[in-house]
DNA sequence: AATAGGCTCAACCGCCAGGGT
DNA sequence: GACCCTGGCGGTTGAGCCTAT
């Protein structure tokens, strides 16, 4: 047996508000001050909408001292910083951005904000990937025959769309052999990349002071590693070159028990081991 | 001009927590 | 403790608008 319903279904009126139901409702609560029973109230004033519809409509639309309309970029940040340590706690972030509901806030996330990062990451990780790139080119120059990858592009992923930390991981190109590859790379580089991650700090002028990268932390949505990077790590202010070399270091030792192969790096392998840490 | 597809956002749905009985 | 009721919340939907073809 299901919930009772809150109201009666069949006889209240759904969908978009008329003015003439908004003045009466408007009208209600302004004589009244509060609402003390939500659900009693449409029968009050003659209204054929569910209570809830009513306390929706006058919190996202009538109360006053709402704000409509574009979110400044002081907004964004705002909205940025919370999500990424709280998550979708909409009402939470809505208490910090006065005049904004948490219906507003959730919708500007969900069609606007989202796609603004996702685009703000694509170009700031091809930025990234170039660097990768020259500065592989140079470990190359420099270590000799080194097993590093030629190749380093990270590729936008269409499920996972962004990537923070994405610089590459060594596999096999010997399918057979991976898993006991990623095995001998987890166990030597995770620690290494771990502590090296968690040593990155990153500010924001505008908004918020250091804060660490957790990587353990679980990220409440569909999007990992995310949005941070607008006022979390700047991919300048990430050592890449300390990251490379740990990763090198790990890797000669990782060669030794390993067959002689070529090695070669790969985006979802990466992100395998990512996940191996986050449930370490 | 027609229309298909994408986008926005107000409104709805269903779950949960807390208070009252 | 069990049950009921309500408020509050986050996720989802769909009508209407916009844009590209």
């Amino acid at each position: 047996m299901g919930r009772a319903p809150c109201c009666d279904k069949a006889n209240v009126k759904r969908g978009p508000w008329s003015p003439e139901e908004d003045s009466k409702l408007k009208a209600y609560i302004q004589q009244h001050g509060t609402v003390a029973n939500w659900i009693a109230l449409p029968q009050k004033i003659d209204l054929k909408r569910c209570g809830k519809s009513c306390r929706l409509r006058w919190l996202n639309y009538l109360r006053p001292n709402l704000k409509h309309g574009i979110f400044s970029e002081e907004e964004d940040n705002i909205i940025c910083s919370l999500y990424v340590n709280i998550g979708s706690r909409w009402s939470v972030i809505a208490a910090h951005l006065p005049g904004r509901t948490d219906n507003d806030i959730k919708n500007y996330w969900n069609t606007k904000l989202k796609k603004k990062l996702l685009t703000k990451q694509r170009k700031e990780q091809q930025a990234q990937a170039r660097k990768l790139f020259s500065l592989n080119q140079e470990i190359k120059r420099e270590s000799g025959n080194l097993l590093l990858p030629v190749e380093v592009i990270p590729q936008t992923h269409n499920d996972w769309p962004i990537e923070h930390y994405s610089f590459p991981i060594p596999i096999t190109k010997a399918s057979s052999v991976q898993d006991n590859n990623l095995n001998n790379i987890q166990t030597l580089s995770i620690k290494n990349l771990e502590t090296k991650l968690e040593e990155v700090e990153f500010s924001d002028s505008n908004q918020l002071q250091q804060i660490n990268v957790n990587i353990n932390s679980q990220y409440p949505c569909d999007i990992y590693f995310p949005q941070d990077q607008l006022y979390y790590p700047s991919t300048e202010s990430i050592n890449w070159g300390d990251i490379m070399s740990s990763l090198v270091s790990d890797i000669e030792g990782c060669n030794q028990t390993m067959p002689q192969e070529d090695v070669t790096f790969d985006e979802s392998m990466f992100y395998g081991i990512m996940q191996c840490l986050q449930t370490q």
